[in-house]
DNA sequence: TTGAAAGCGCTAACAC
DNA sequence: GTGTTAGCGCTTTCAA
């Protein structure tokens, strides 16, 4: 593999000459350029982005750390960032925590390692002390909000707000008995989810009732199936469900068609994340719509100030959101 | 941050001693190793990946092209991926081409910055001429059945085969006005699932109809749903359809619903690829399930194998599928 | 066993 | 405009 030496001496120039031609740099005379790209194309140089890298300090990576891949708002999330980093020349590494606070602590323990300008971390079940094991100066945004008080960059909606529309949207149907579906002991986001819920509740003159609040210790179909379960078997069961991701929300409905319950005549089905396995779903699902492309996009900006810029006050980016209502609540 | 440099100069040795202990390398005296234990806890050393990458000629990452991370089938293939890539101790780097031939070019010939130690490709568009972009000396894996002769490593299942498999199982339904949905002019891909669509209808003395094959261009939810609306349109409209992914499915279940259609009395629908949103529709999909975990450990293996040894003969490992059958097909 | 020093491929300060 | 050269942080001969 031939390096910029090789094409200096076959050009007869300088490394130099080579780097400025390669690099756009300076004026070089039109008699050098040529023989520089011609050597060029004949050696078929290719810049080693690790030595170049290693020179200017940077590594042109980012690493992405979210739960799983495979749940389809983090693989829709995903493929926003990548779209966002790469106008910013960035290569995104994609890590994995599983949701565990092992998983996350490890990850974040692994990205000091100088092969990374920077993190997009969405933490599930971080706690505060966990930061410690973050390599310090890397820059960090962090997705969602949290209840912990880092001096950290964030980008998220207001769940609290999001979640009291939703079920005030379930009120507003005529709906009394509305279950949640997802509180989590360690979540941040659970919490936020849950307060909104009881917030909307409380505004509606609903009274709150324990029994419809169902945890979910994973987000996945399954467990929104199972929880859906639970509640259908109660002796007063729900004629409302806001599930706190659309998975739960996808696991929830097949339980109610399984049970022969109606939907939304039965039972109205609100979820979180609008995937687009919802809109496609039967009965099509009613969810919260955040704007994944403004957050992806705020992250990737707000990572490349950090980069950028050090010393710089922590920012929080609230980005929109929307219900979208669908055939689930809309009977 | 501390360098190596740094650590030595605090414990007093050399930085051959240093990156002996870091390293795990020879024997290193007590004393000595102790004074540089002390001092990498003291100055919180990480060493720089970057720096060491460039030293050994390895890059310590893998690049995983693909069309479309938020379809599912890719985001769990990848999910499977960074597990596997995981244990060799490679990093990933996701590159989406949205499975157009300029993208697949372009992120190809973007591989050759020596930044990674190999590339698992998922093609979808690709020509026998592109390969010409692919910058030489980087072991490639590819990802999927191809009928270009390229001698390169890959890995998938047997898609003539499977799709027999499908349709076979459609016929012994007894449907006898068996479509299919997800013919592509160029994608090798659609060109062996169409192949298995005719030989299995062959095989069951059924008369081919070419108003019965539907483009696709895209393997979106929404093409499914317009292939089958112009299906359902036809004079004599199919009693099965045979999709060639499981979102193309989808979409037909959905238009299906929409027309008043009953799956499976009315018509009958099997998917491709067994992701988790098919298993949970309504009805559930019956779908040929490749074994996206061995496709994953298969493809990171294979490229563990050329990465170290270069000379190899090409491989070509068919890994296993199955069908499995739900409520599509199951009245 | 440990130290000194070369060099992986590149960029950029400095000289010409 | 172009060449020379130091050095990014690390590993690894080669000597001691």
């Amino acid at each position: 593999m031939a390096t910029l030496r090789d094409v200096a001496a076959l050009a007869g120039v300088s490394v130099k000459t080579v780097s400025n031609v390669v690099n756009g740099h300076a004026f070089v005379k039109a008699e050098n350029r040529r023989r520089v790209e011609e050597a060029l194309v004949a050696t078929g140089y290719r810049p080693n982005l690790g030595a170049r890298n290693l020179r200017r300090g940077r590594t042109g990576f980012l690493a992405l750390v979210l739960p799983e891949l495979d749940i389809p708002y983090f693989a829709e999330l995903a493929a926003l960032v990548l779209r966002a980093a790469q106008a910013h020349e960035w290569n995104v590494l994609i890590e994995q925590t599983f949701g565990t606070r092992e998983g996350e602590r490890a990850t974040l323990a692994s990205l000091g390692a100088h092969l990374i300008d920077g993190a997009i971390v969405s933490p599930e079940a971080l706690m505060e002390g966990d930061f410690a094991a973050l390599a310090p100066g890397i820059p960090v945004v962090m997705l969602g909000e949290h209840t912990v008080d880092l001096p950290l960059d964030r980008v998220g909606i207001d769940n609290v707000r999001a979640s009291e529309e939703a079920v005030r949207h379930l009120a507003s149907l005529g709906r009394t008995r509305i279950a949640a579906i997802g509180a989590h002991p360690h979540r941040d986001t659970a919490a936020q989810r849950l307060q909104g819920y009881r917030s909307a509740l409380a505004a509606a003159g609903l009274p709150p009732r324990d029994d419809l609040v169902a945890t979910a210790l994973n987000y996945h179909r399954r467990d929104g199936a199972e929880a859906m379960a639970a509640l259908a078997a109660l002796p007063d069961p729900p004629d409302a469900v806001f599930c706190f991701n659309d998975l739960l929300a996808v696991g929830a409905l097949r339980t109610a068609a399984e049970r022969g319950l109606r939907v939304p005549e039965d039972i109205a089905v609100v979820g979180f994340d609008n995937t687009e396995e919802g809109a496609y779903g039967r009965p099509s699902l009613t969810t919260v719509a955040p704007d994944k492309a403004a957050i992806a996009e705020a992250a990737v900006h707000l990572l490349r100030r950090r980069v950028e810029t050090s010393d710089l006050p922590p920012e929080d980016i609230r980005t929109p959101f929307r219900l979208v209502v669908r055939e689930s609540t809309a009977g």
